[in-house]
DNA sequence: TATATTTTGTTGTCGTGACAACATACTTAT
DNA sequence: ATAAGTATGTTGTCACGACAACAAAATATA
């Protein structure tokens, strides 16, 4: 009769090899835009690829489908501010919020990273088939449900 | 003939999953500490784990371990060495290294941690056979694959 | 041996994630 | 209508990830 050993190592943690995983991918995109030129971290990328998606967000929503809090929201809206990439119109009925646009600019800058976000999307998903991928979205999704309610 | 169409959205990108399921467990463990009364965050808790699997690596192969660079494991060791958890005595042969060790409140913290790791694991992996865990693993494996040689 | 290169670790800066505190303004309850 | 509660957004603090610059020491090379 053999007894069940409770114990733990970083290589049996999923937690771990999620963040070790998320760690790559997101250097690698940033090495990616790095090498072409452009200063954009994959943060501001997926704000940006977010607000394509629906513009006209304000930012608590965008925080919401980008799984940012809204302090950090307001961060790299600045940063994207800053670069000309987004513009905030005020809301004309609620006067504490805001809408965010795509400046034309932005629109630009998601046109040239394109290939070099395709690139790097092979690169991550090199030797998976349509299936695997759809396994793994699902396996990430059950985590997250997981982890919803309390 | 159906025309491929190459784009992309967040909720396609394998990467943008990743940061999603990593922020959840992540938020979950630091949240599981936090309601103990611990006040320890899921990067220290690796670094401690890391630690203790193998005792006396300098601090370039424990971040090498928890895939961290020098630079975040000096700050990390500084927390944790703050807190009594730790210890780094000088290589005798190497005047710039350290070899770093838990110190007995370390290993103290890291049984009373164990309950709620555990716990933890048990949530993040609820609904997962032992056959769907090792396959995430091997995905997650393969996508750090996939980036390691450029 | 002398020099160049590499390795180990620290410090500082910036962007981001977590969180508290705050101001403003909308909403609900009384 | 007034008050209480809630929602939106900003700012500040701390910890961490990425990165540059640096010091010190080991190693490789000439």
């Amino acid at each position: 009769m053999r007894q069940k050993i409770e114990t733990f190592s970083l290589d049996e943690s999923l937690g771990f090899w999620l963040y070790r995983s998320h760690i790559h991918v997101s250097a690698a995109l940033r090495q990616a835009f790095q090498d072409a030129g452009y200063d954009l971290t994959p943060e501001q990328w997926a704000v940006l690829l977010g607000l394509r998606e629906e513009e006209g967000l304000n930012q608590s929503q965008l925080g919401e489908k980008t799984s940012k809090d809204r302090h950090n929201i307001t961060r790299i809206l600045k940063q994207l501010g800053k670069r000309g990439y987004i513009k905030k119109l005020h809301d004309k009925k609620d006067k504490r919020a805001f809408h965010v646009y795509l400046a034309p600019a932005g629109h630009s800058l998601l046109k040239e990273l394109k290939p070099i976000v395709l690139k790097h999307r092979d690169r991550v998903c090199n030797g998976f088939s349509k299936d695997d991928l759809l396994k793994i979205r699902n396996y990430l999704g059950h985590i997250i449900i997981n982890l919803r309610r309390s």
